[in-house]
DNA sequence: CTATTGTATTCCATTTTCTGAATATTGCAA
DNA sequence: TTGCAATATTCAGAAAATGGAATACAATAG
């Protein structure tokens, strides 16, 4: 590995040095999420989560997509998953995540039921 | 992964962040190596690679052992190399490294005869 | 013992990262 | 247009990482 490659990998791992930072890609493991899902998951402020999430934009890890008023984070390199497995399995964790509630995004603003484990929404706004 | 999981994983992280740190762990993908190899692979100053093999140390993913008055240095964790490999795989490199020149101990002061595979030894110190 | 070689640690100034606060922007509806 | 909700960006002080220099420590030879 040359000077220039290492700086290169650095460059990714600086990325992945963050608690937040991986919480919100293991957040996104499994789809993709709007930023007022991984606010209220992460339970971090607005601009606190999107300065994060730029961060991971520009080292190339994750993309948005614009839904009218929200947006959209996804993972583009999938590799970081496979990164991210085998660090739990070197820091001692056995269990994977349990495929946090990703099936629904939660502010779909076409006014889910209104029972439990509701987040976002126009009615009950992030 | 909750916060005190992704703390974890970002102090694993911290340690991969940096490039002279990550071509050690490459150098010693393939065995062991004393302190004065690293050095003379690197091209740093000996103090500043004591100096990132004590952080990569305390990470827990090398560990030493003293052989006369050489230190020769390991990895700990395999799977280390397995997020490098992904890595390389992330930042677009196809080639793995060509077994760096690990036979030879460059750092023979002592004029080992200038034929091949010589390692730093008792009767061939770095 | 002293000297020398190999390695480790401490100190410090500089640079980078972190994170809260304020503010800007975007999309849509009335 | 105005207003609002969702998201993004900029700024600044605090905290942490970087890397050079000096020095300390360990093992061996003589």
């Amino acid at each position: 590995m040359n000077n220039a490659s290492a700086e290169r990998h650095a460059h990714l791992f600086k990325a992945l040095m963050h608690p937040v930072r991986l919480q919100i890609l293991d957040l996104l493991r499994n789809g993709e999420q709007c930023v007022c899902h991984l606010e209220a998951q992460l339970g971090q402020r607005q601009a606190y989560v999107s300065q994060q999430l730029a961060i991971l934009r520009r080292a190339g890890l994750v993309a948005d997509r614009r839904d009218g008023p929200n947006s959209f984070y996804r993972i583009t390199r999938p590799e970081v998953l496979t990164i991210l497995d085998t660090a739990r399995a070197m820091v001692g964790e056995v269990t994977a995540s349990p495929v946090a509630s990703s099936d629904t995004c939660p502010c779909s603003r076409s006014a889910p039921a209104p029972t439990v484990t509701m987040l976002c929404s126009e009615e009950v706004p992030c």
